[in-house]
RNA sequence: GCGGAAGUAGCUCAGUUGGUAGAGCAUUAGCCUUCCAAGCUAAGGGUCGCGAGUUCGAACCUCGUCUUCCGCUCCA
């Protein structure tokens, strides 16, 4: 099975059993948009609960907050999504690719300055000048028209993008008779801009509505009630705050199943550090951050670190887990040093002082921030790609097994009389009774004991309890095991601490802590 | 967004030269009682992705459209 058939099989299996399905499907589906089902939303919500507990409850010197999706306007302009997320896009007819409008324009200015440098050069040589002289001579008419060019070029672009006029950007590659790398033609299409915020309208139209957007990260709640948490918590630097949300963008390609959504959930924690002090914390989350991967038990080496040579506007430290899907390495978390630019344009643009007084060091600074950030659908999706497998068994047979980790398996215990009579069902029921305010417990008693282990199996159901005629005679039934198979013969009151043993999420948690 | 492929029951698919749909599995009910799925009986379930057009007649031909999958790009 090559992974690509792994990865097909993967969308079925989850459709079919009730994790994901696509939105409004009735209604033919909305563009990458999923809705999770009965399985999915257990799955995630254990999920997430790993990673609150592993942030909160692990480290006393971070809290959660919840913010909301909806934030003042200024907020992104103050973070800089309305400027960066605002990208004006071509493409090649020829080479179906597609290119940064502004970015195509400023690598043929560089070219040109490559071009002025070199003919500078060669008239140097040629007069006995010095690079300097040569330059500022400007009698060499070739390096005059080049200049000339480049500058009006230059100019073009620059008033092009301030006024966002994207005819004009368009006519500027034509104008400096700009090819495309990969084809070498110059088959271009309209510019297109492409605002990856959603926006809506707040207030009625007669009151003059406010454009707002959707939240493209949830980041910026954290940012804007740091003072609030700071101070009402007495915090003291260094500290975290975490946060679990929704967040909207409007992606231009969004596919490969819940790996990239326009609706999708992000965890992220923000750790508020003294100036200079961020790398050290910058590693420690990087290693804290790979440990909580691990821990889920997938194989260490379906991880790697990618480092960024090319750093956003923001950051000034940056990598990326990946994980191996089954269409290969992909980010599922960035760990960035976001230095202060947050909090410092929060500053900035809201006019209210954001800073911390630090009374170890006696003085007053706005706080360097290691940002965690966490996909929850692409965890999910992870954690699905992992687990699925198909087993050969003896006899030829095979069956299909959702090997999920049990901490965050959807369902923890299924409870099932051998037969449906003879009374078996009425002690199955007492035993998931007895277990449901612990645990999501299932009862199943339709078919063969055989075809319904299998049916656990298929949705990673770590443990089945089942209950036989010898169980009314001596109070002890059968544990049989997900992942092996393995069955024991076990007294009906020592299945609580048993199931707690096995499905407790402080095996994982002991793992991060490191 | 551009190019390629696909869309018939919950799933996997069949459906002849155009004559208005079928199988297996699954589901539900009953019987049977058996610790690793596929015993027996019966039932439910489809305006063939959607919309036009051609035709006496369209799942099938034509056009459009939507969705999904595969490449290009970005990102949590």
């Amino acid at each position: 099975m090559t992974q690509e058939e792994l990865f097909k099989k993967l969308i079925a299996h989850s459709k079919e059993y009730g994790f994901i399905f696509p939105s409004s499907e009735i209604y033919d589906g909305l563009s990458a948009v999923y809705d999770y089902g009965q399985l999915g939303v257990e799955l995630k919500n254990n999920i997430k609960k790993y990673w609150w507990d592993a942030m909160t409850k692990l480290n006393d010197n971070i809290v959660g907050i919840d913010a909301a999706i909806f934030m003042h306007p200024r907020t992104w302009e103050a973070s800089g999504h309305v400027g960066a997320f605002n990208d004006p896009l071509i493409d090649n007819r020829d080479s179906k690719k597609r290119y940064r409008a502004d970015v195509l324009i400023e690598d043929y200015i560089a070219k040109q300055d490559d071009k002025i440098e070199k003919e500078v050069e060669k008239a140097a040589k040629r007069f006995g000048e010095s690079f300097d002289e040569a330059l500022f001579r400007e009698t060499n008419p070739r390096i005059a028209e080049v200049r000339a060019t480049r500058e009006a070029i230059h100019g073009r672009m620059v008033k092009a993008l301030g006024d966002n006029d994207l005819e004009e950007l368009r006519q500027i590659i034509l104008d400096a008779g700009i090819v495309c790398p990969i084809s070498g033609t110059r088959n271009w299409t309209e510019v297109r801009q492409f605002n990856l915020m959603f926006e809506t309208k707040m207030g009625s139209v007669a009151e003059g509505a406010n454009t707002i957007y959707l939240r493209p990260e949830t980041a910026q709640g954290i940012f804007v009630n740091f003072l609030n948490v700071q101070k009402t918590g007495r915090m003291k630097i260094p500290f975290g705050i975490a946060q679990i949300g929704k967040a909207f963008r409007n992606e231009i390609v969004a596919r490969q199943f819940i790996f990239r959504m326009r609706d999708f959930e992000q965890m992220e924690m923000q750790f508020f550090v003294r100036p200079g002090e961020e790398m050290g914390w910058f590693e420690h989350w990087r290693e804290t951050r790979m440990r909580w991967h691990r821990a889920m038990g997938f194989g260490d080496s379906h991880y790697r670190f990618h480092d960024h040579d090319k750093l956003a506007h923001y950051a000034n430290a940056a990598t990326d887990v990946e994980y191996e899907f089954p269409f290969g390495f992909k980010e599922v978390e960035g760990i960035h040093s976001r230095t202060d630019f947050d909090l410092g344009n929060h500053q900035k643009f809201s006019g209210k002082k954001i800073q911390y007084f630090d009374t170890e060091t006696g003085e007053s600074y706005v706080p360097y921030v290691v940002e965690t950030s966490i996909g929850v659908d692409r965890t999910v999706l992870q954690v699905l790609s992992a687990s699925y497998k198909e087993e050969a068994l003896e006899g030829g047979e095979t069956r299909v097994v959702m090997a999920i980790p049990p901490a965050i398996a959807p369902v923890k215990v299924a409870v099932l009389p051998l037969v449906k009579k003879d009374g078996l069902p009425e002690v199955a029921r007492r035993i998931m009774n007895d277990l449901k305010f612990d645990h999501n417990v299932q009862y199943d008693e339709k078919d063969s004991i055989g075809k319904r282990y299998r049916r656990q199996d298929a949705i990673g159901t770590p443990l089945c309890v089942t209950v036989d005629h010898q169980s009314l005679e001596d109070g002890t039934v059968t544990v049989r095991y997900r992942d092996t198979m393995a069955q024991s013969r076990v007294s009906i009151a020592e299945l609580p601490a048993l199931v707690e043993n096995e499905v407790s999420l402080k095996k994982l948690l002991e793992k991060v802590n490191g």
